[in-house]
DNA sequence: AACCTTGCTGGAACGCCGTTCCAGTGTGCT
DNA sequence: AGCACACTGGAACGGCGTTCCAGCAAGGTT
């Protein structure tokens, strides 16, 4: 859209602000400094310009956000969203939301956050055609889509919770499941019995495949609704 | 603890600023003015008191968060959490997080952004005994246990969310669904065939009741793991 | 060539926030 | 009587999101 009048000039200047230029130095600074460190000032700062010239392109904080995460999200879902199977690819978009969140920490609280907006409609739809490929029948359409989305984020912001107590005082993923695992095993044992006994899964889990493996187990659930028997 | 010296004076003041005090304002303070609501500014002033007295009893405003939501988490993980089989009394603790989070959405928010802490694990330990009474073996414990834990989060965060949404553009809970429902109508039928396609579940839906068919499914799914078939 | 409109810029300023600082106060102890 | 000290509350600090507005460079009009 505009550019070149009809004269030469290609570039009538550096690099004009765009709305496109805005989210994509939002989604570093998140990426970089997490939540905290998205500031309108800093955003300026990063741009070159001031703060003021953001809101000729943004109407605020809460756009800009919700922006970035549909940024992210849409590419997400571009990616690799199929599979042989309806349930190969029902994991295959779970698990990229699951590395998305993994790589943009933020995007988990985002999600929680939004109301039903256009990037949660997007995993949404991707998850709820699997679900239909799998022979759900209709009326139960809705609830396993949903219960399989809101599984998502739940674990997508308890993983971005994670990601910044762990960043916060910045040890390794390992360390940090490490002191929670002890942690743990120090509770109470009438009042934490349970948490107690779970401690060491809890030390040698792997993210991804306890992820996979709660989608799995809904599944397990759905294909119980279809009435086919799924094989093991 | 303390009071009643030896003396007779059984109060030395009208009411002194203590911890629980202000704990029990700050959570009255965000069930009617929502989180952004709570403010050091207005607790201080409904306490008749100012900010930096607030300080000397509790260290900041994320930990005020947090007692917070533990008060409210702590009542009601005490109340009903039992049932004639574990099935029912998985249920019963699910649907008590879910009436909690309805009464109080801000804990909603709060749950899905605190790393692995206290409230979280009391919901965790009482979800997991159930997930053990119904013979779950061992090494899958840890997995039926979050993933119900995942879900239940997950869907907490956004009923917050509808909650946040919802008031703002101050209509009932039903005009809400209505509209969301009709915009998922008019979304993009290509798009967002499964979307559109659903969007009548939507609308006429429970959301107790859904919650509860989401957690029948991961059940059915966790009874599989166990061998035996649960009856339907 | 001179003017004006208009899309866009960026810095200053406003009000509110969480938090810190500190002079004051009332009580119990010696 | 005097002291120590737990506790108070108001003032002040730095930083935030947001608004306001004087300025500017390009295009179109005369």
């Amino acid at each position: 859209m505009a550019a070149a009048t009809r004269k030469s000039r290609p570039e009538r200047r550096e690099e004009p602000l765009s709305r496109e230029r805005i989210v994509e130095a939002a989604i570093e600074l998140l990426d970089t400094a997490g939540e905290a460190g998205l500031t309108f000032r800093a955003l300026a700062q990063r741009l070159a310009t001031g703060p003021g010239a953001i809101y000729w392109h943004v109407t605020g904080k809460d756009e800009l956000l919700g922006a970035a995460t549909e940024a992210v999200v849409a590419d997400a879902m571009a990616a690799g969203v199929t599979g042989p199977t309806p349930r190969d690819a029902v994991r295959s978009v779970a698990l990229g939301v699951f590395d998305a969140i993994d790589a943009h920490p933020w995007i988990g609280t985002q999600l929680a956050r939004a109301p039903a907006q256009s990037p949660l409609l997007r995993i949404f739809e991707h998850l709820g055609r699997q679900v239909q490929a799998l022979g759900v029948p209709h009326a139960a359409h809705f609830t396993a889509a949903s219960t399989l989305l809101n599984y998502v984020l739940g674990v997508g912001g308890q993983n971005a919770a994670n990601a910044r107590s762990s960043q916060r005082q910045d040890t390794t993923r390992a360390e940090f499941l490490g002191e929670v695992s002890t942690a743990w095993s120090n509770l109470d044992p009438e009042e934490y019995a349970f948490t107690r006994s779970v401690a060491g899964q809890l030390r040698d889990h792997d993210d991804r495949e306890e992820f996979l493996a709660g989608i799995d187990l809904i599944l397990a659930g759905i294909a119980g609704i279809t009435g086919v028997t799924a094989r093991p």
